[in-house]
DNA sequence: TAGATTGTTAATCGATTAACAATC
DNA sequence: TAGATTGTTAATCGATTAACAATC
């Protein structure tokens, strides 16, 4: 099914915008779209979502388009969106807390599993019914719970150790919130989501 | 100074992640950097970091570096952070009060200056200081303040009227934690930063 | 001077878009 | 059949990297 090309960053990151868009038709018993349709929604180029959905099949239909059904669930499979994802969160902070209080949201088969945090005052505590762990139960409780993902909530300074830490314990991807870039083997994929580089990019574009 | 090329959005958003490095160095009093050392630290390729900046400028000195403190100023002028920069943020939830209290963090002229919620209940409390403003009060106060980003972390059901509201406000850039795509004029520009989209596409390179 | 490093050109690489035959 | 729309090739566009003369 999956072409043997190597896929681009680029192509990843629109999956689950296309995902998005397909659930909300989902729910609507919308039960086909053209790339027209969904580019017109999602403010990307029809031969593009052809382009990119092209890479992993032929999940179309000439003439008539996609089973919204079906596409979901291809682009589930190539997410990896099929089984239950497990994310650990570290920094029990304001951010950490916002974020596991959205787990609710975390559709599509995420789920936070693992709360950690240096602060002793913390632990016991609880947040969204996770017990608040600390950090030296980090490398057993990782791969105990099979975690692959985790969330970086802590401040700048803790970042790369935390970062260190996860990569040992097995972790895969990060999305880091810390106003830091970090480093880590080729194989663990870093995403980036701090506010304060993504406000001083904006701010370039005033006025 | 400046050329009249186009700027990619790739070297805007490069441009930050120069200035913590560069800031980083001079908390340590470093007074030179070369492309070298700057891109084995950020993982980015010297002879992108000098294209970066010779965009903007000659700001280097040829087999000597570039001065930190040289180089610090002129990225924040290009960044327009010379000025302080206002920010309002509408959504006063979880993920709202854990960025308002991480206010004290955005460095270099950024400040949240305005903070809007559609709960009567949440009126007239305030956030790290900051009042929480109903909803239409939004048109007035922005343009008042001279407000100009806006960070969304509404629901996705609310995310594109807010944007319109904020559109028409005169916002100039938003920053979108919603986890669904917003869509705004083409001088209006859109970052996305929310927690779902990001770690599905990690979830992507599982295995 | 010799070594280091920039700014810039040229080469490479990759991503996006247009166009269209195939076909529902 | 006629209209619509995919999958894919070719063309375009843009971004990254290598290489090196200029020069501190």
């Amino acid at each position: 099914m999956a072409k043997h090309e190597k896929i681009s960053e680029a192509v990843v990151r629109r999956l689950p915008i296309y995902l998005r868009y397909l659930s909300y038709l989902q729910q609507n018993e919308v039960t086909t779209v053209s790339s027209q349709q969904m580019g017109k929604n999602l403010d990307v180029n029809p031969a593009q979502i052809r382009k990119d959905l092209a890479t992993f099949g032929d999940f179309g239909k000439k003439g008539i388009g996609y089973d919204v059904n079906y596409l979901v669930e291809k682009i589930r499979q190539i997410l990896k969106l099929t089984e239950e994802v497990r994310v650990a969160l570290v920094g029990a902070g304001h951010l950490g807390h916002a974020i596991s209080n959205y787990n609710a949201y975390l559709k599509d088969n995420m789920r936070i599993a693992a709360i950690f945090d240096n602060d002793p005052g913390k632990l016991g505590k609880e947040v969204a019914g996770i017990p608040i762990q600390p950090m030296d139960e980090l490398a057993k409780t990782i791969p105990d719970k099979q975690i692959k993902l985790a969330i970086i909530t802590v401040p700048a300074s803790a970042a790369q150790s935390v970062c260190d830490l996860l990569t040992q314990a097995g972790i895969k991807g990060i999305l880091n919130f810390a106003p830091t870039t970090i480093r880590a083997n080729k194989d663990v994929r870093i995403h980036y989501a701090d506010v304060t580089s993504n406000l001083q990019s904006l701010a370039y574009y005033l006025t």
